[in-house]
DNA sequence: CAGCATCCTAGCTGATACTG
DNA sequence: CAGTATCAGCTAGGATGCTG
């Protein structure tokens, strides 16, 4: 395999990786999914669950989750207007895919933090 | 445990897969982690095999890498200068996480982006 | 309650040019 | 060769106010 092939593979949107960094990197897919991991919940809910979320970003989220195929969205025609958000097989697979980037943080974090701590301690490193 | 403590251990800085995310959800990050997984390279050769990265931006990612403990920079007292870099632990550790994101897209991104198209063709659902 | 529209800011990212 | 400095654009993200 030329060096073409191997940049096409890392570059661009072929990357696999990529995508699902894409996908799961902004700042609060990860949240809502794993929010969603306990059931079936209701905008207000999950809002009341994450904290600090504004109305606009939980519902461009769950947007983006249910284009995806990742969660299910249901209207329930009445007044006052009711909505439920539910992790599809997709979404539920998914999580498990979550866990496994928790449990490798959990585990290492500690020592990026560390190293991080005495690369800023480090006078003669090139310091931001 | 009342809502104010769920809240600090799903969102701010608590939550860890938000702390990897935010580790490797950049553009350059895992692309420069997996050149590196093949070995010792200079700042050249990774620019050379990723291809489309801006030195700044490919210095820019190293020195985060080192400053996380992922990646090790040596540098050569010679003329013209030689800096080389290469994985830590840490860092092939890393890889191993990668890899686990790369295998999920792969077998499930198909589905997302199915689930996308239909999405997208669905004219009664309230599109982007 | 759910969520749309609007405005606005911050930070990532990239293009370019220059230095040890 | 490796790295820095500067300028500029894009867009994720947030604040606010309004509607069905």
């Amino acid at each position: 395999m030329d060096s073409e092939q191997v940049q096409a593979d890392l570059f661009d949107a072929k990357c696999p990786s990529r995508q699902v960094l894409d996908r799961i990197g902004d700042r609060w897919s990860v949240l809502v999914v794993s929010t969603l991991a306990e059931g079936t919940l209701r905008h207000g809910e999950i809002a009341g669950r994450i904290g600090g979320i504004t109305p606009k970003m939980l519902t461009q989220t769950l947007r983006g989750l249910e284009r995806d195929g990742l969660a299910r969205r249901t209207v329930y025609a009445e007044v006052p207007p009711r909505v439920e958000y539910a992790l599809t097989d997709l979404g539920r697979d998914l999580v498990g895919l979550v866990r496994q980037l928790t449990r490798w943080a959990e585990v290492h974090i500690p020592d990026v933090e560390a190293a991080r701590a005495d690369y800023d301690a480090r006078p003669t490193a090139s310091r931001k």
